[in-house]
DNA sequence: CTAGGGATACCA
DNA sequence: TGGTATCCCTAG
């Protein structure tokens, strides 16, 4: 059985380093992780989400709402306040930036309502005063998004700056101080403190230092002889981590201001190998060689340098050359992602729109985390997916989701007033049927079974956003065969509008709109019973040629049944197609 | 995730 | 109006 934590540690520790994010999601979403995410991975996957939107250099709404959760996170003892205040600089720089490309949209209501939540987080954020953050971007923010408010317009030349270095520049600094902050990932620590200790028993106390400028404070217990216990206390920046160790269980407490984490490290030899059974093998063995628990992935040290050992070398060439053949077979979406992103800022509409941007709003009990952004329908690198199909857990008090195709603008923007709405929303956003059923009764726990191919479709996520309306006809009740199908049920297609009618022309999609509490509850057992014989039915799309063949040359490379994979290698050209699409249209092809 | 049955849209 | 293509739903 996996050890969730040492999953934890290697996910937080895989985060960190410069692999290609596509990479890292691959590595995130195939660890056993624990529930609810430890409190250094869950700001470590957010983290890592700025910094790729930093290397992306586009600042988007996505970066506004991993600033967002960032803000939801309790202080830790460490926490500094030059931390804090460049992250309410990064967040009102972002926030700036996104006004500036909402009002330069062409869709003014997009904009209003954009600036609407903006302004009623932002009040919030004010309210949880300093020991959050510093209030003084806050307020300067505030005042700002007032006077957009107020006058309809962006007033402060904010069109003719450029927010979006300012924005990246923000969230450089930010991040180096949440970096520094948040010290070297716990891997690193645990194995320069087993490096330098050694794992030997009772050996005396000692102080180092794991990384140059990181405050590390070791100090060693050492048992008698004959006792089987030991430990080791290391202090970073204000976070404490102890580890105890005797003849076959070690443990770690990771103390982080009033979040306290204990988790156990099997340090025999015997043992090891099935708590770091996502190691590879020759790992564990040299693991077992050296009787250490603890791996030390990140830079060598000149007591303990498993890099230049021969097995290490041979699990990064056999890494490497497996990334090639990756590579052969699998189209890097981040470029195309970059490319689309960057279109998208030139035509300064409601930005982001190129990005997928996956948003599973989740809500942990009693937090709160009011801005948050969906986009569905294109291609993005997986740093997104990381967070949006982890436990990031942060809550979503308003909720922008954006669905629908590359060109739409501001598709939808969906509010919820309501810290109590928790429930309401939690697991009903973007999860099929199943999932659904699952996040109920487990509702911090939502986390799809593959990562970056996974290409979000608008299909799915609009019958699961509907679930969240009620509308669904797989909410509650359910159907006992394919014969009980309700002979009533409605359907219509993108283009038609149930909720309401408009001349518009965008997609129905974009209308759907997540009741308000209130409405929720003005509803009557009716309306919901109607609501739920509600089905949404794609527009029909005939395949083209080029969709045809390439199934075809698909099927024969990859063979039948794996439409899945061989969506994700064509995901370009099944754009709007889902696995199952791929599935029926080769069974109307070899029909005849 | 995939297979297969059924529902529905589209078209001649 | 019937055949076909596409989409949806459910079981395993």
């Amino acid at each position: 059985m996996p050890n969730t934590h040492t999953a934890a540690w290697v996910a937080e520790f895989v985060l960190r380093q410069p692999v290609e994010d596509w990479l890292a999601n691959e590595i995130f979403l195939a660890l056993p992780l624990p529930s609810p995410l430890p409190f250094r991975l869950r700001r470590t996957i957010l983290l890592r989400r700025l910094t790729s939107d930093l290397s992306r250099g586009s600042p988007s709404l996505h970066t506004l709402h991993s600033l967002d959760l960032l803000l939801d996170d309790p202080p830790t003892s460490s926490s500094s306040s030059s931390s804090a205040e460049s992250m309410a600089v990064a967040y009102r720089a972002v926030a700036l930036h996104c006004i500036s490309l909402s009002f330069s949209a062409s869709n003014y209501d997009a904009f209003t309502t954009f600036v609407d939540l903006l302004r009623s987080r932002v009040a919030d954020l004010e309210l949880a005063g300093p020991a959050v953050l510093a209030a003084e971007p806050l307020k300067k923010l505030r005042m700002e998004i007032d006077a957009a408010v107020e006058s309809g317009i962006v007033s402060g030349g904010l069109l003719e700056r450029d927010t979006s270095n300012e924005a990246l520049d923000a969230i450089r600094v930010y991040l180096k101080a949440a970096m520094e902050e948040l010290g070297p990932p716990f891997l690193e620590l645990a194995a320069e403190i087993v490096a330098r200790n050694g794992i030997e028993l009772g050996e005396p106390c000692s102080e180092t230092s794991a990384k140059s400028g990181d405050k590390v404070k070791v100090s060693g217990v050492a048992g008698g002889v004959g006792e089987r216990t030991s430990s080791v206390s290391v202090a970073v920046n204000g976070e404490v981590v102890h580890l105890e160790k005797n003849k076959q269980i070690s443990s770690a407490v990771v103390d982080h201001g009033g979040n306290r984490e204990t988790v156990l490290l099997e340090t025999n030899p015997e043992t090891s190998s099935t708590s770091c059974d996502t190691l590879d093998k020759d790992m564990e063995n040299e693991i077992a060689r050296k009787q250490n628990a603890v791996v030390h992935l990140g830079k060598p040290t000149d007591k303990f340098d498993p890099m230049s050992a021969p097995e290490v070398e041979k699990v990064a060439n056999a890494l490497k050359s497996s990334c090639v053949d990756l590579h052969k077979v699998v189209v890097d979406p981040l470029p195309d992602a970059v490319m689309k992103a960057t279109e998208v800022l030139k035509n300064r509409s409601f930005g982001m729109t190129n990005d997928v941007e996956e948003l599973e709003i989740q809500r942990q009990v009693g937090a709160s985390g009011p801005v948050s952004a969906a986009k569905n329908g294109s291609k993005d690198n997986g740093a997104d997916e990381i967070v949006e199909q982890s436990k990031v857990g942060a809550s979503g008090q308003v909720s922008a989701v954006k669905t629908g195709s590359k060109d739409n603008g501001v598709d939808e923007i969906v509010e919820q007033s309501k810290k109590n709405d928790a429930l309401d929303v939690d697991g009903s956003m973007q999860q099929r049927k199943d999932d659904a059923v699952q996040s109920n009764r487990e509702p911090s726990v939502e986390k799809q079974s593959d990562g970056i191919d996974n290409r979000v479709q608008a299909a799915p996520t609009i019958h699961a956003e509907m679930k969240g309306t009620g509308i669904s006809n797989t909410d509650g009740v359910q159907k006992r065969s394919l014969m009980d199908r309700n002979p009533t049920a409605h359907t219509f297609e993108w283009g038609e509008d149930p909720i309401e009618s408009s001349s518009d022309k965008s997609p129905a999609a974009e209308k759907i709109t997540l009741p308000s509490p209130k409405r929720k509850k003005t509803c009557s057992p009716l309306t919901i019973m109607e609501n739920k014989k509600l089905v949404i039915r794609r527009k029909r799309k005939r395949w083209s040629s080029l969709e045809e063949e390439t199934l075809r040359k698909a099927v024969r490379k990859h063979g039948v049944g794996n439409w899945k994979f061989i969506l994700s290698c064509f995901s370009k050209i099944f754009e709007d197609r889902t696995e199952v699409d791929l599935k029926d249209k080769w069974r109307n092809m070899t029909r005849h």
